[in-house]
DNA sequence: ACCAATTGAGGACATATGTCCTTTCTAAAC
DNA sequence: GTTTAGAAAGGACATATGTCCTCAATTGGT
C-alpha cells in the first residue's frame, strides 16, 4: 500500500458523480487517496478497522476464511463501493479479508473523523444506506441463487456477467486458467467439479478449451442455462 | 389485518428504547398501528410497497417464490425488525413475501410522509443503517454457512436456536412436527433429507422422537456438531 | 367402530458434488 | 534436448442430497 499524495486525482475521483455530494466539507481535509498493487491486502479478517475505505479505481476481492481453514470468495466489487461499512455502523471487527486484484485506489476516511463530521450528515447516510442495501441485495440473491441451482446454472451465470464485463478487459468472452480457481470458489464449488462441468459444457458447444483460457462459443445457449444473471 | 386504533398502545411501542428517539415529530400524526393474525400475509412479492412497516410484536416468515414455484424461507423476524426498508431505499418493488406466525402488531409509515418527514433526518436514518448492517450480517452468515457445512451441522444449529428462544413459548427443548417442513425450507434442504438427519440425531442420542414433537436430549451434542450458531 | 382422506416417515434409487489420487501438459532450469 | 517442478485436467470412488413412491399413522366424518 503506499499513499498517493495527488491532491488533483483525489478531486477528480471526489467529483465522480455519485460521491460528489456525498462528503462534509469538514471532512475534505481528512481525505487520504491510497493504492494498492494487485495481491496486496486491503484489510483482513478479524483486524480492528480504523478506516472507511471508498473503492474509486480497480478491482476487489472479497473472501472469508473459515475456523477449518476453508477460503471462500464472496464477491469481486467494482466502483463505487464501499469497505468497512458494515463494520462502522455497527462497530465490529472486520468480517472479511479484501485483496486487490487490479491496481486499487481507494479513499480513505477514518472512522474518528467519519464520526466527528459524519455522524449527522444526511447526504452521508444516505449514500451509505444506498450502498448497504445494494449490497444486501446481492448477496440476497446470492443466496437464494445459490441454494436454488446446481453449479451448472450458476456457472453458465458466472461466465456471462464475468466474461462480458466491460470494466475488465481481461475478459472478452473468454476466462483464463489461473482464474478457474477462484471462479470455483466463488460459485460454492469444488476446482474438480466446475472442471466436470465445463467439460460437459464443452462437449454441448457452449464452451471451448483451448490453451489456458476457457472461450465462450454460444452466448444464447449459455444464456438458455442461467436462469436469472446473478454475479454481477 | 386490522387497524388497531389504540393510541396508548401505539405510544407504548414507540417508547421502546430502541424506536424511542428515531422518529421526527413530524411523522407521528402519520403512524398506524396494524393487526395480523398467523397466517396473514403483511405484504407480497412483486407488489409495490407503499409504506414501511416496524415489526413491534410477533414473528413474521419472510420467504421468496421462484420462477420455478418452488418457495424458500429465508428468515423469521422478531421485535424489533423492519419491513420494507430496502425496497424505500432502492424503489423497488418488494422482494419477498411476509406473511404473521403468531399474532403480529407493527407499527406503519407510508412512504409518503416518510420521504417527506424522514428523508434527511439523522436518528432515522442511523436507525435504518442500524437494522439493514445487520440484516446484511445475517444473511451474510447464513450464506457462508450454507455454502460452508452439510444439512447435518445446520440442523444442529437450528435446533439449538429455534428450541431455546426465550420469546418463542411453543418451544422449549421440542419442536413441533408441523413445523419440521417450515424448518427443512429454511435450512435449504428437503423434507425428506432432514427427516434422515433427524433419524441419525434421534441414533446417537442427540434427539427422540416422540409423537407429534421432536425433543432435544443432548443440547451438549448438538451444540459440538453446530460448529457455529447461525440461526439467531 | 369403520372408512376415507390427509399427513408424516421412511425405502429405493438417481443425481450432484466432494475428495483423493493419477495423469497430462507446460514451462522453466540445466 | 532432457529433466523436473508445478499447474491443469481427469479418473475413481465416497458422500450428500434430491425425487418419487409406498406404507403407516392420524384425524375427521359418518
Amino acid at each position: 500500500m503506499k499513499e498517493i499524495a495527488d491532491a488533483m486525482l483525489l478531486q477528480q475521483y471526489l467529483a465522480m458523480p455519485q460521491l460528489e455530494t456525498v462528503l462534509p466539507e469538514a471532512l475534505l481535509p481528512h481525505l487520504s487517496l491510497y493504492g494498492y498493487e494487485p495481491g496486496e491486502f486491503v484489510c483482513s479478517q478479524g483486524e480492528t478497522p480504523q478506516q472507511l475505505y471508498v473503492l474509486v479505481k480497480g478491482k476487489l476481492k472479497i473472501y472469508t476464511n473459515t475456523a477449518e481453514g476453508r477460503a471462500i470468495i464472496l464477491s469481486f466489487k467494482t466502483p463505487i463501493e464501499v469497505i468497512g461499512d458494515i463494520e462502522y455502523i455497527r462497530g465490529t471487527d472486520i468480517h472479511n479479508t479484501v485483496e486487490a486484484v487490479t491496481p486499487v485506489h481507494m479513499i480513505v476516511i477514518p472512522y474518528k473523523w467519519l464520526r466527528k463530521y459524519g455522524k449527522d450528515h444526511a447526504p452521508l447516510l444516505q449514500f451509505l444506506l444506498e450502498i448497504i442495501t445494494r449490497k444486501f441485495t446481492i448477496k440476497s440473491n446470492a443466496f437464494s441463487f445459490n441454494l436454488l441451482y446446481p453449479v451448472e446454472v450458476r456457472l453458465a451465470s458466472y461466465m456471462l456477467s464475468v466474461c462480458f464485463d466491460e470494466s475488465d478487459t481481461r475478459f472478452h468472452g473468454k476466462l483464463r486458467t489461473d482464474q478457474l480457481k477462484d471462479a470455483a470458489n466463488l460459485i460454492g464449488t469444488s476446482y474438480r467439479h466446475m472442471n466436470r462441468i465445463i467439460q460437459q459444457f464443452c462437449a454441448e458447444g457452449l464452451l471451448e478449451r483451448r490453451k489456458g483460457v476457457i472461450v465462450v462459443k454460444d452466448k444464447e445457449g449459455l444464456r438458455k442455462r442461467a436462469s436469472e444473471n446473478i454475479y454481477e
